[in-house]
DNA sequence: CAGGATCCAAAAGGATACTG
DNA sequence: CAGTATCCTTTTGGATCCTG
């Protein structure tokens, strides 16, 4: 409940709906650029209100970065991981590590699962 | 939005609000039981709504567990972490250390912060 | 193309009263 | 004491349309 509590200030924005695979398509870019329209088009069900706010909230939690190229029309916003964000990655596999040591469901099943994020 | 991504089960639970406090106070007991009053005390403005429906969520996940002492009355319900519960602070704690390798902010300047999780 | 604005639906949280 | 039931408020997500 404390706004500087670091745990809370963490958890409110990775809990949120798209936030982790948002970063997970990030991070399976390693490293590289992503424009808005290749996330909005993975990421199928999103909107654009839904996908914009997540990126600014990753943006101003210093996860992502975003640079935009304006010289050449349409203009195209691009999207990375920050240093910070891969770093992140890191803390999300040690919550899939202990899921799977305890839970009895040893693998979800879905592709994503094993290329996902471990 | 997998049902059995692990990673998100996890964040299903942990992510909302007073389940941290929750655990970290029954973490703080050492491994001890704690009374549902004791909890509804120490946690000032929850509701008993709230705190029965997260102890039963984190009940569900196998990170607390209850005893019932109906011998004497009035009757009193005990909770304390679990092996998987007290495992999962440990996850906590890592995303603690990310934050504080992070942020500029180096402490939240409440007691519980030393105390906390770290 | 990249989003902002608007409006609506769903979910979560919370206050209060009540019961075995 | 340890909750459940009911009702209400707030927050979040989503669908759709619009614009530089």
């Amino acid at each position: 409940m404390n706004e500087k509590c670091h745990i809370y200030r963490a958890l409110n924005f990775v809990g949120k709906r798209w936030t982790l695979l948002i970063l997970l398509e990030l991070y399976k870019g390693n490293s590289k650029w992503k424009r808005y329209s290749e996330l909005k088009n993975t990421l199928l069900d999103i909107t654009p209100k839904i996908l914009s706010s997540r990126l600014n909230e990753l943006r101003e939690e210093g996860l992502i970065e975003k640079r935009v190229d304006s010289d050449k029309m349409p203009i195209s916003s691009n999207y990375s991981l920050t240093k910070k964000g891969l770093d992140f990655v890191l803390v999300i596999k040690e919550i899939k590590k202990w899921s799977l040591k305890w839970d009895t469901i040893q693998d979800c099943k879905s592709d994503d699962c094993k290329t996902c994020l471990l």
